[in-house]
DNA sequence: CTATCTTTCAAACGTTCGTTTGAATCTCGG
DNA sequence: CCGAGATTCAAACGAACGTTTGAAAGATAG
């Protein structure tokens, strides 16, 4: 076991990762091939299978890069929020804050790479392997259940069935619109070159978000309960 | 040209739409080889190319089947809306729950395949390659400017920029919660049972997506308009 | 310098992909 | 019942896929 070399350690590694990042964005998991992949990365073909393993493994390793950093601040967040009103329950408002904050700063990191990788994780939600999305799932939980838990101190009145649909919407509201770009966009007529100004969409995500999870409980979803 | 026979037309043809669109649904458009959903469809490999013409033709016919008369229910109930109500604005609320309702029927469906496509739909919409995205992009258009232009006349007062948001916020609310299925829901902990009862889930996303769209407007959400 | 371990490289592996082909089979109006 | 058109079929096409291999090149410690 040599003492690591300081600075290109894993040159080669790095750049494989950025790339993988990139081009599993711009074509998907199957769309973006080992020969794209590598001759991007000006690395040769047999150097992802050198290593990382696998494609798979790359695949894995190009989530846990960002998601596990990502993940702890969130929990760091919420932990920062409980220490400062230790005994209140917080406001869902600022729980929500504290979980979009994340990503939403990822997202103004276009030169490092981030905002590749926030739309690529959008889209993985919804990724047809199963595989793929049961490593998800494995990498969110921790802070899932942190959060629920928050979720569930902040509104005690609400029915926990409710609360799980509205997380759910909550989730699906923030992986969409950072995934989706072109598409709705489009439609809808937006300029695109102020979609990232992550200051004024952490604004306008909290407003909806925490209307929709402050939503009045009707008879109907009451008596579902 | 010799007069169609009476019965099964082309049931060659719906087979393989059929099993296309589960196929799609569960292993994405790159995982679905043709020899799998030949086989699966109990047709000859070549049956796609001599029907579709090309893979990509058959994904196009997969979305045109259920999205055409999908996206002409959505007008439809808008039109229904507006001649019930002539000169007034409509309520925020009757205009999303027109727009939600045809998916969420077609969810209902899981014996013809509605549930499938539904799920594929919601998947499409961050689909890696151009093209699908944009070919969704085209077949929504139309129904996506009328609801837009409904929106704004309902909340006349709202800055264009932020109600663009919100609607975006809103279809990606519908089209995530639709499309993800296990990896939140087990994050979450919810029991799957009982995720497509169509009736009381509008309900619940009504709620949601109107307290979201009439979310008060802060002064940085002001400012910035 | 030498020896050992790590990394890179060109080439090839076997498999699977979407598509094409030309003959066989089916359908049905005349 | 015949023959033209529609459809199905088995077989093969070339290309691209992820992975493996064994030798070459580079780095490091004694």
């Amino acid at each position: 076991m040599p003492l690591r070399a300081i600075k290109p350690q894993h040159e080669t590694r790095t750049r494989i990762l950025d790339v993988a990042e990139e081009l599993f964005m711009q074509h998907g998991f199957e769309g973006a091939s080992m020969r794209m992949l590598t001759a991007k990365a000006g690395v040769n073909l047999a150097a992802v299978n050198y290593h990382f393993g696998s494609k798979h493994a790359l695949i894995e390793a190009v989530f846990r890069r960002r998601l596990d950093p990502m993940n702890v601040a969130r929990i760091a967040a919420l932990d920062r929020l409980e220490a400062e009103a230790p005994g209140l329950g917080l406001a869902a408002e600022s729980i929500i804050r504290a979980f979009i904050g994340p990503g939403l700063r990822m997202i103004e990191d276009a030169r490092g790479g981030g905002r590749n990788f926030i739309r690529l994780l959008g889209r993985t939600y919804t990724e047809p392997a199963k595989t793929i999305r049961a490593l998800i799932g494995h990498l969110y939980a921790p802070a899932m259940e942190r959060y629920k838990a928050a979720f569930e101190r902040a509104l005690p009145r609400m029915p926990r069935e409710e609360l799980v649909w509205r997380i759910h919407f909550m989730f699906g509201t923030l992986a969409y619109t950072l995934a989706a770009t072109d598409t709705v966009q489009l439609i809808a007529g937006c300029k695109p070159e102020d979609r990232y100004d992550a200051r004024l969409l952490e604004e306008r995500l909290a407003a909806f978000l925490t209307a929709g999870l402050n939503a009045p409980l009707k008879n109907t979803i009451k008596q579902a309960a």
